[in-house]
DNA sequence: CATGATACCTTGTATAGCAAGGTATAGGCG
DNA sequence: CGCCTATACCTTGCTATACAAGGTATCATG
């Protein structure tokens, strides 16, 4: 791939993630309470989502202004003590609410990319 | 649903198309040219992309100038001239590469997702 | 020639993600 | 004790995107 290429790939894949990424950081914290860090890394191991702190934490302040999430401080074993999130009841609502819309988003986008994987039936070779 | 919680609604799902119009738009013209305001409709029927003018006109020019584009005026039958896009063979190209880069990001973010889907298993009632 | 319909384009604004830099706590080392 | 490193949290300024609003152009109709 040519760098030309390569730039207009990764800043495709940086458009693409944006605006996805409340319901991706609401959805790892389903299970268990975890703090920025840990989610940030969470997002890099079981997706391609990889960010940064200067965009983490901001949103995770607004997720848990709007009442979605608490925080709480706990100390840690060395180190600075950490700040971990859980889901309001609200947040789990909410994530179940987004989750649904991010389904019907990603049935339309695959609706429409439909023709492209029509090769072999209509003998389109490329 | 309340209205901040339709509010919200409505700024997630803002935010989730974003960056995924560009492939969109190019998926529409895998098959056939078309003009600005169709493939605008196109879009919204058989997805959920509701985007405006202001929107489309500016990425069709920039589609254009990065050599994924041809365009060319096409005379109609009454009413304003049509400008019409169709795809280089570089913009095939591309659209092939993007819609593999968005089946990796959908695969993972479905992934992260997981964990909300195991109500059943596990006695999780909501 | 005014109106409506269709179509294309531009300007200004709000917002999101990010790079870069700053603060705070603890452990190891000379 | 002072210094370095690691971990963790937070803030500021920049850039790019989508969008609302408003403008231009063409043709048909009355």
């Amino acid at each position: 791939m040519k760098p030309i290429d390569r730039e207009l790939q990764d800043k495709w894949e940086a458009q693409l993630r944006k605006g996805c990424l409340e319901l991706a950081i609401l959805a790892t914290l389903w299970k268990e309470r975890r703090y920025g860090l840990e989610i940030l890394r969470q997002l890099e191991s079981d997706s391609d989502l990889v960010i940064t702190e200067g965009t983490i934490y901001p949103l995770l302040s607004r997720l848990k202004s709007l009442g979605l999430m608490n925080s709480e401080w706990v100390e840690s074993e060395g180190g600075h003590p950490r700040k971990y999130y859980s889901l309001t009841t609200e947040g789990r609502k909410r994530t179940r609410e987004m989750a649904e819309s991010w389904s019907r988003f990603s049935t339309g986008m695959d609706r429409l990319l439909t023709p492209l994987k029509q090769r072999s039936a209509k003998g389109d070779n490329l």
